[in-house]
DNA sequence: AATTGTGAATTCCTTCACAGCC
DNA sequence: GGCTGTGAAGGAATTCACAATT
């Protein structure tokens, strides 16, 4: 186990290999290589066991890694064990469309309240049944919620100035979806999914054909990109 | 200008350039220097001018780049000049956001078509007037449509076949938001916005505190992935 | 004087290759 | 024999620093 600082590119592949695992653990698999794994996602055999390596030594030689015990690790690692506490800012078609998302881990992550400015929508009741409150409040709900992680969907116009709040209202994480590059105070982290970019990529690539596609996509696949998305701010 | 291959790192940051450059001819500035655009970004003013010098010499010594002829150049080696006629598959919460979504450049990316396998969606319209088609015939309307770029809005466990099906009727660019990874055949490119990846990458900050935090951000965001990035696949 | 364009240096990330262990 | 963990090598991306240009 080391102590140097991991990098960003290894953390996000932990949420792959772990999605991996998963799998395996479904399918009763009790042990896998990290060769098996690297088949699956296209990517090197070495750079697993090294991205695991940072955190500790959780294969056996000869063996490879016990399914079961690996993503105990890797959810400890992630901080899956504690549930987060999520606010979601702007419940237009896409905040909407993230409150109502059957896709997130809800053990680990759960969304607690929505806000928005505007005063036809404070009030209304989403289908899980959390009500949508007025952003006026969204610092004293913060802390009184004791939410930790943000999502913002609103307006590019309007997403420097809620990062603002949530930040002084002590978040630390953010999902921005807006189309713009916040600067975060130190301590705090935004992760970006900027639709422009994404769509921008595609249109790149449409226009400038390459016979290397493939390579492309891989890369950027395993290092994000964040990518992640997308796009960071 | 050179000819070796261009990162994708690069070209993603081209997009931002390009939105840095529409808000400040917006403004009414003529020109800017790399170094002006990088202070707005946090990023290395050589990076800028490295990216922009792959594809031609576009500034002007002593005095910087003009906004409209940069931003033109841009729009140009973006394929920004050609409108891409573009299909969404899963009409879902997300599906659903997406196709009501104000944010896209309508010049650049035109929504023509939606499926869904839910008979009880079939027909339905959106807001837009758009109806929703069966799924049955992705293949003949993509190729009747002549559309070029396909957003992937179906679980997880549907995405590979939807891929494959539209990568069969000629689809050369895909952006996914399935938690999935996906191979795509040679010539394809997938985009990925990976929800899961992303909040389980702040959760991994959350539970691992750091004082670099924002060096680590800016990195991530002007690198994306990823990620699109968020994440990608 | 200011700013670009770029070779060189640096930093970061990935892959190789093999010793060590089961 | 098979597989992990890792030092060393290789490759890629960023940043430095300066010559070239207006």
């Amino acid at each position: 186990m080391k102590t140097e600082k991991v990098s960003e590119l290894t953390t996000n592949r932990l949420s792959i290999y772990l999605r991996c695992l998963n799998e395996l653990a479904a399918s009763g698999a009790e042990t896998v290589s990290s060769q098996a794994m690297a088949d699956q996602f296209n990517l090197n055999s070495a750079q697993i066991r090294k991205d695991l390596a940072y955190f500790g030594e959780f294969g056996v030689r000869g063996v490879g890694y016990y399914v079961e015990d690996l993503s105990r690790h890797l959810r400890k690692i992630l901080g899956l064990t504690e549930r987060r506490r999520v606010a979601i800012v702007g419940l237009g078609n896409l905040g909407t469309a993230l409150a109502n998302y059957q896709g997130f881990d809800y053990d680990s992550f759960e969304i607690v309240a929505l806000f928005d400015d505007d005063p036809a929508k404070i009030g209304r009741k989403t289908r899980s049944g959390l009500e949508i409150q007025s952003d006026q409040n969204i610092g004293e709900v913060i802390r009184s919620e004791c939410i930790e992680i943000v999502i913002i969907a609103v307006p590019a116009t309007a997403a420097e100035r809620v990062l603002e709040e949530v930040t002084e209202a002590g978040v630390r994480a953010v999902l921005n979806f807006a189309p713009i590059h916040l600067n975060p105070r130190p301590g705090v982290k935004v992760n970006n999914v900027d639709l422009t970019i994404l769509l921008e990529s595609l249109s790149y690539f449409l226009a400038n054909p390459s016979d290397e596609a493939v390579n492309v996509h891989h890369r950027e696949f395993l290092r994000h990109d964040a990518s992640a998305n997308g796009a960071g701010g």
